[in-house]
DNA sequence: TCTGGGGTCCTAGGACCC
DNA sequence: TCTGGGGTCCTAGGACCC
């Protein structure tokens, strides 16, 4: 059996640990610049807010109702993130981290010593009381199944936190009355095609002979359809390494000169060089994009991406930003307002590199040391405190907008929460 | 005026090899 | 006039996930 935890509305519930008044009020987090509103609270849905909904477009109801309102901050999620799995952790011997907000737990052989179901209620407790983090546990021979329990737990109070479906009658039940483009692996595509061929519930899916579905789907749809019917077989082995790291940002306002462009750039870089060393690995190649506003039907439109095959695999941002400069050069048009830019590495490589004869850079290993050196500084004294001077200053004009953010309560010293009794 | 960011896997088709 | 058979690798695009 595998269980899986799912933390409710979790970017509004970490925000809500720190900020306790806020219990049983409406609450938004939103993406990047303020965008969107990418996390809310059902308070905040019962308003008829959802998630997707750029912010101007809905500030009345948001003013109107006094919703709280927070910018984004990865780190604060990530670190909350962290304490939440290592509870989990602590009473299963394998997970495998799926996201930010959600872990999978084998329960394999716990089942001869334990009644799984009071088993999980344990950890959830145990993470509410000790992170004040709210989880829904889902349990069930498969994942897909067990992601369908967790929603189950999380929309009715009854479940007191665990839905586990352990029997063919409690796994038909769920099927008959889940929505079919809930299902994990469901999306818009397989919705509507599902829909055309007659398929209006997961049920009625699951109860198709196999000779149907190889007919109209392939790899991915035949594994889902397995999954509901109780073979396991969609592999999640826990992800350490990113095949690909990718850093863009949309500005916080348009901007025109190659400097400026370049400095956002430069600035993506050094961050995708920082991911890769802190997963010990190298990249092959690097890309850049440059963007402009495809919102703005008024304005001339532009979108241009370029690669560059590195010699030898590096982790050295001065290298890597370089060839990300070089990039720039060949995409960059004058008379274009951006909006967007972005840096991708990919051929990512780990432990061994292959060498080149002529390998044009000499030092590579000190080169990597300073790069290093760099990564320590920036950890001790704070983010892009040592950086390359083409990055710019600290108030360029493309920087994000973020007016709402929390302060980092745990992971830097000046942002702790101070308790006076 | 204002509209997010970061990933993975699968498939089909082209180009190439013997 | 007749024009094979069996492979691999790469890439772009689609679909999905959070």
């Amino acid at each position: 059996m595998w269980a899986v935890l799912d933390a409710n509305s979790y970017f509004c519930s970490v925000e809500k640990v720190f900020h306790p008044g806020l219990a049983g009020k409406p609450a938004v987090v939103l993406s990047s610049n303020d965008g969107i509103i990418v996390a809310l609270t059902p308070e905040a849905k019962a308003l008829g807010l959802h998630r997707g909904d750029p912010l101007f477009k809905v500030r009345s109801i948001v003013e109107r109702n006094h919703v709280n309102v927070f910018s984004t901050n990865m780190m604060l999620y990530a670190a909350m993130s962290k304490r939440v799995q290592n509870i989990i952790r602590q009473s299963v011997d394998y997970c495998e981290s799926y996201s930010i907000d959600e872990i999978f737990a084998d329960l394999s052989g716990f089942d001869s010593h334990f009644n799984l179901e009071e088993y999980m209620r344990g950890v959830a407790l145990r993470i509410k009381l000790w992170t004040d983090i709210p989880v829904s546990v889902g349990v069930a021979p498969t994942k897909t199944l067990a992601k369908m329990g967790s929603k189950f737990a999380k929309n009715f109070p009854g479940y007191r936190s665990v839905c586990m479906i352990d029997s063919d009658a409690k796994r038909r039940k769920a099927l008959e009355l889940f929505e079919l483009d809930d299902v994990w692996g469901v999306g818009r595509r397989t919705y509507e095609k599902l829909l055309s061929l007659g398929v209006r519930t997961p049920l009625e899916f699951a109860d198709k002979p196999g000779e149907w579905v190889h007919r109209h789907f392939t790899k991915p749809g035949v594994q889902t359809w397995k999954e509901l019917n109780g073979y396991p077989c969609v592999d999640t082995a826990e992800v350490l390494k990113r095949q690909s790291i990718t850093t863009s940002r949309s500005f916080g306002q348009m901007i025109t000169t190659i400097e400026q462009v370049k400095a956002s750039v430069a600035s993506f870089a050094a961050s995708c060089a920082n991911k890769l060393r802190a997963q010990a690995s190298s990249a092959g190649t690097v890309s850049v994009f440059l963007c402009s506003n495809f919102f703005r039907e008024d304005l001339p439109q532009y979108f241009n991406m370029a690669s560059y095959s590195f010699p030898v695999a590096t982790a050295d941002t001065i290298e890597i930003t370089r060839a990300a400069m070089a990039i720039v050069d060949e995409i960059y048009r004058p008379g274009i307002k951006y909006k967007k830019s972005g840096v991708l590495l990919g051929d990512i490589v780990n432990g061994g590199v292959q060498q080149n004869l002529f390998d044009p850079v000499p030092n590579r290993k000190d080169r990597l040391e300073l790069s290093k050196t760099l990564d320590s500084l920036n950890q001790k004294f704070g983010l892009k405190t040592v950086r390359l001077a083409v990055e710019g200053g600290k108030t360029e004009e493309w920087k994000v907008k973020s007016e709402h953010r929390s302060p980092n309560y745990l992971t830097s010293l000046d942002d702790i929460l101070t308790v006076q009794i």
